[in-house]
DNA sequence: CCCGATATGCACCATAGGGTGTATTTTTGT
DNA sequence: ACAAAAATACACCCTATGGTGCATATCGGG
């Protein structure tokens, strides 16, 4: 991973309904020197609120099930607001839908609450320096869902050479035979025979259907 | 995570053409009880021989870069004939592409080398019990490809006329200014009209970026 | 009743695009 | 080292396309 750890602390909010469970990880977390916690809310609003107070937080630990606005909901505010800051989700839920819905709305991290505690720890920071900690059970089901949708792109090989394959992105990306010779530091003839050889495989004869079948069949 | 493990060992295969690597990981796996290392070979060739000749192996810990068949065509005809063998990808790679193809392929998991060898082998163990292992830049990686895919269509109102719209929908079809007046029984002339407007409308000017902006937003 | 939006149509023009043929240089895979 | 595949390039041809201007007819709402 990353050989240093940058100079300060990561300014951690945490925001959980139930008292017991935010105190213990305001306690447990803020041990840590790599970690400053600067507020526990028991309510989105809460945090929202010390936000527009002028607060400030790198990361957040967010529940899902919470009274008011919830953690999904939650997320997606802080991502229009406050884009810089990073939400991880930690909760006893691993349904396929809160998941994805989860990540949809720009969590960057799905941590189980039965991960033991130093594993959540490293977990947070990992978030800190570009990982996205993903319990292996939430993994398991992004995967199968990655998977099924992977089924839905047909495998659809016309075996394009390096060369026109960039010239097809080109081509889907509206570039002119001219421009697409200057992209590419070519004649604009060569260009053209790109091109034309594109169409047999792709078994079309225009821009247009060329355009359609990338973007149908995934070949961009 | 699940509160009882199962009666016997995890039989474990490693396909990795470094010998130290393979060598090492087969002697430090094997410290653990709940592994038993079944085979350790340096071609994804040697492992399929292995199964064909009736070896039997759970779960798989599979290089990407092989001598041969490579770990991800491996992956995909493992999960062909033995759909019960769970792979995990160990490699050094963490390029998209890779990732993307090795779940596709069926893969469980997807681990970096430069995981510590106590945290490997958890990873391991938690992929025995449902979970899927991802090292935390992958799963950066994966939530990205997620986040791409979830692109909410976005509004995209341009007013089109109701004859624009069929003709959009013709354009995107690939038809040509004479098929498409033939098609709704007007001159060619008034096609391209249509077309033109299409364009203003839309702020390009090709067909090629009319049939991308239309599939890209939905229009048809 | 008039205006604006829609739909229709034609003319003219320059350029982009599609089709075919031939040929040389590089790369690549035995 | 040799053959196949890929990438490069030019010529020629005709059509399709895009851009502009102008014109007519219809319809709905103010």
């Amino acid at each position: 991973m990353k050989p240093e750890m940058s100079g300060r602390a990561v300014a951690l909010a945490i925001v959980e309904d139930e008292k017991n469970v935010r105190e213990g990880l305001k306690y447990f977390l803020g041990l840590d020197s790599r970690i400053r916690i600067t507020g526990a809310f028991g309510t989105a609003e809460g945090l929202v609120s010390y936000l527009e107070g002028g607060g400030s937080v790198d990361m957040v630990l967010m529940d899902i099930h919470l009274p008011g606005m919830d953690g999904i909901a939650a997320t997606r505010v802080l991502q229009d607001r406050w884009p810089n800051v990073t939400v991880l989700i930690l909760t006893i839920f691993e349904d396929q839908d809160a998941i994805l819905d989860s990540i949809k709305a720009g969590a960057k991290g799905y941590i189980l609450k039965n991960t033991k505690p130093d594993a959540l720890l490293e977990q947070i920071l990992s978030a800190a320096y570009e990982g996205s900690p993903i319990s292996p059970t939430v993994a398991r089901r992004i995967l199968d869902e990655i998977r099924r949708g992977a089924r839905v792109s047909k495998a659809a090989d016309y075996s394009l050479t390096l060369r026109e394959t960039e010239v097809l992105r080109d081509i889907v990306n509206g570039l002119t035979y001219r421009e697409l010779a200057e992209h590419h530091h070519i004649a604009g003839s060569t260009a053209k025979k790109h091109i034309l050889h594109i169409y047999q495989k792709l078994n079309v004869n225009s821009k247009a259907e060329v355009v359609r079948k990338a973007l149908e069949e995934g070949l961009v």
